[in-house]
DNA sequence: GCGATCCGTGGGACCGCTCCCACGCGGCAT
DNA sequence: ATGCCGCGTGGGAGCGGTCCCACGGATCGC
C-alpha cells in the first residue's frame, strides 16, 4: 500500500488522534469525543460527519489516554490459584476461561489472566489489586480460609467468586447446584435397586465437597434410610486419594453396591480399586462420578456422572461482574446453576 | 483501619501520585521517575529519600499514565482460536498458559486472553491488535492458512507461534520436536517385534500433523523398511475420526500388529474399535498415541504414549517474545523441544 | 419584541507519568 | 583565578483522551 520512500524501519505508526479526526471533520475535540462514547447532545450531521472523519483515519481510541481520566480499565482479572489448574478437572479451567471469556466479549472488556503460583505471588497480587488495574475480579478455587476475597472487599472492588467459601457467602458468586446433583445421583443409585450405598468426598474445607456430601445424605434421608457413618469416606479430588478411600470403605462396609464419587477422577480411582478387589462394575457395584469430565468418557466402563455446566457459570460469572462494575451493590447477588445426571454404563 | 468518618461510599481512594512523593522526599518529580526506572543518574542520598518516600506512602505508579507516554502497554496477548480449546487435547491448553504466565511473571508483564470464537471476531482482533494495545502477541493453534500472523508481521507487533504453519515459517515460534517423538515411537513399536505398523494422522493441513507423519516415515525408512501408503490414515485429532480411522485400516491391512496414533485422543478411539473388532491391546496390536495427556492414563489399558514438554513450550514462548520486544528483530527465532516417549500398557 | 430557555458546540484544564532541556555546582586542567 | 566539563537535578512540555464551563443561535412564552 504506502510507497518506497518509507523509513525501513517503521515502527509503531503514529495513529490518528482525537484531534486528527476533529480537524478532519471540521468540528472540535468535544464532539468528536461525544459522538464516541455515543453522548445524545451531538447534531445529526455533526456526528455523520464526524464518523466519517472516523472511518477514512481508520481513528480508534487510545486506551491508556482513556483511562487515564476515567479511571477504568475496561479489564478484568480471573484469579487462578496455580496450584489447582493441574488438579481441577482439566476440562474445567478451560470451560470456565472459555464462559468468561464469552460473557464478556461484547462488553469490551479485557480478559487478564492471573495466576497465583504461590505465597509470594499472593502478596504481590494484593498489591496489584490495590492499583486501580483492573475494574472487577473473578476468582476461582476459593478455599474456605482464603483472605484474598476479603481484601478485595475491603478495597470495594466488584469481585464475583466460581463457588463459595462457606454458607453464607457476602460476596457475589456462581454454583452449581451440587446438592442437587448429589441427589439426583443417590436417586439414581437407589432406583437401580442399591441399598448400601457408599460416597467418597472432596476435601471437606471445600465447599463444594461439603454441599456433594449434603446432598448424599439428604437423598438417602428421603428414602428414609439412616445414614451409615462408615460408608462415608473423605477423599481430596485426586485418584490416588479415590483409591484409598475406596480400599477403607472395602475395608469397613465389604458388602456396598454402589458407590456415589465427589469427582470423576475419584470415581476413576475407586473403579481401580473395586476392580483390585474383584469386583464388577456396575455388576456388584454401581459407581457415580462427578464433573462429567473427559476422564468420565474414557473410563472402563465409561462413568456414570453428574454434570455441570461450566461454561455457563464462567459466563453468569462474567455478567454479575459487569452488573457490579456498572451499578455498585446492585449486584452482590449468588447464582445456582442446575446439574444433571448424565447415565452412561458404571450404574 | 480508618475511622468512621469517611463517607459510606469510600469508592476508589485517591492514590498517592509521583508529585506526593516528590514532595515528600524533598526531590523533584524528574528524581523520582528516575528512582522508579532505576536510572544510575541518581545520588545515593536522593534515591534513599525517594525509596523511603514511596514506601511510607505506599506509592504504586499509575499504568494508563505511564504507558500514554512510553507507548508500551506491559502485557501482551495470548491469541487462542476457541474451536481449538475443545478440540486440543485439553490439559495442553492449561499447561500453555502454565508455563507463558510463568515465563511472564517477573517481567512484570499482564497476560490478556483472547480466545477468538468465529470470523466476526477475528476480524475485530485485527483491529483490536492494530490499536497500541499489547506490545507482542502469543498465537497458538496456528493453521497452514491463517493470515493472522502475517497481519501482525505487517504491524511490526511481535510475535511468537506454538507451532509452525509450514517450513519454514518466517516468525517466531516454539514448537516440540514431533518427528523425534514420532520415530522413537516407531522404533518402540519396531522393538518389540511390531512389523506391520499403521499410523492414523492429524489433520494434515497442521504441521504438528505432518511432522508426526514423517517422522513415522523415517523412522520405517531407517529400519530398512519400506512405507505402505495403506497404513496411512488421516484422521483429524478426535475420538470419531481416531476410530473410523481403524475401521478403515482394518478393511485394507488386517493383519496389522501396530498403530501409531497422533494423539492420545485418536489412539483411544482407535483402541475402542480395535476391541469391537475383537483385538486385544497390546498383546495383538500395540498402539502409540501422542501428548501423554490424561486421557493416556485413564483409557484400558493406560497409553504409551510421546508427551511434549508443554508447559516448557509456553515458557519459551513468553521468553522469546520478551527477548523480541525488548530488541526488535533479534529475536525471530525458532525453538525445537525434545519430546519423550512414556512407556505404559499398551505397547 | 424582548428576555428566558435550551440545545449543540468549542476548547481550556486536567489525568499522572516520561522525556528532555537547561541550570547549578564542584572538580580539574590551564 | 578562570574556564570547562560533567554529574545531578528541577520542572516545563507533552502523551491523548474526558469533563465541564461558557457561549452563540434558535426557540419559546408573554
Amino acid at each position: 500500500m504506502s510507497s518506497a520512500t518509507q523509513p525501513p524501519e517503521a515502527a509503531h505508526v503514529r495513529r490518528p488522534t482525537l484531534d486528527a479526526v476533529a480537524a478532519r471533520a471540521g468540528v472540535g475535540r468535544g464532539t468528536v469525543s461525544r459522538v464516541i462514547n455515543g453522548s445524545p447532545k451531538v447534531s445529526a450531521r455533526s456526528r455523520a460527519a464526524v464518523e466519517q472523519a472516523i472511518a477514512e483515519l481508520g481513528y480508534v481510541p487510545n486506551r491508556a489516554a482513556r483511562s487515564l481520566v476515567t479511571r477504568r480499565t475496561d479489564s478484568v482479572a480471573l484469579v487462578v490459584p496455580e496450584s489447582e489448574t493441574r488438579l481441577f478437572s482439566e476440562p474445567y479451567f478451560s470451560a470456565i476461561i472459555r464462559g468468561v471469556s464469552s460473557g464478556l466479549s461484547g462488553a469490551g472488556m479485557q480478559l487478564l489472566l492471573v495466576l497465583v503460583r504461590d505465597e509470594s505471588e499472593r502478596a504481590r497480587l494484593a498489591t496489584y489489586l490495590t492499583e486501580q488495574r483492573v475494574d472487577g475480579v473473578l476468582m476461582m478455587a476459593v478455599h474456605r480460609d482464603d483472605t484474598l476475597p476479603d481484601l478485595l472487599d475491603e478495597l470495594a472492588i466488584p469481585t464475583v467468586l466460581a463457588g463459595r467459601r462457606g454458607d453464607p457467602e457476602p460476596l457475589g458468586h456462581v454454583r452449581a447446584d451440587n446438592g442437587g446433583g448429589a441427589r439426583a445421583a443417590v436417586r439414581h443409585l437407589l432406583e437401580g435397586n442399591r441399598r448400601t450405598i457408599a460416597t467418597i468426598t472432596g476435601p471437606l474445607d471445600m465447599d463444594v465437597a461439603r454441599a456433594r456430601l449434603d446432598g448424599y445424605r439428604e437423598a438417602l434421608q428421603t428414602a428414609g434410610i439412616t445414614v451409615d457413618e462408615e460408608l462415608i469416606a473423605v477423599g481430596d479430588f485426586t485418584e490416588e486419594g479415590g483409591r484409598a478411600a475406596m480400599r477403607e470403605l472395602l475395608r469397613r462396609r465389604p458388602r456396598l453396591d454402589a458407590v456415589f464419587a465427589a469427582s470423576d477422577v475419584t470415581a476413576s480411582g475407586a473403579v481401580l480399586e473395586l476392580r483390585a478387589a474383584g469386583r464388577r462394575v456396575p455388576d456388584d457395584v454401581a459407581v457415580i462420578g462427578f464433573d462429567d469430565s473427559i476422564v468420565a468418557r474414557h473410563t472402563d466402563p465409561p462413568l456414570t456422572s453428574v454434570r455441570q455446566p461450566i461454561e455457563e457459570m464462567g459466563r453468569t460469572m462474567a455478567r454479575l461482574l459487569l452488573e457490579e462494575i456498572a451499578q455498585r451493590g446492585k449486584g452482590h447477588r449468588e447464582v445456582v446453576l442446575p446439574t444433571e445426571l448424565v447415565v452412561r454404563k458404571s450404574a
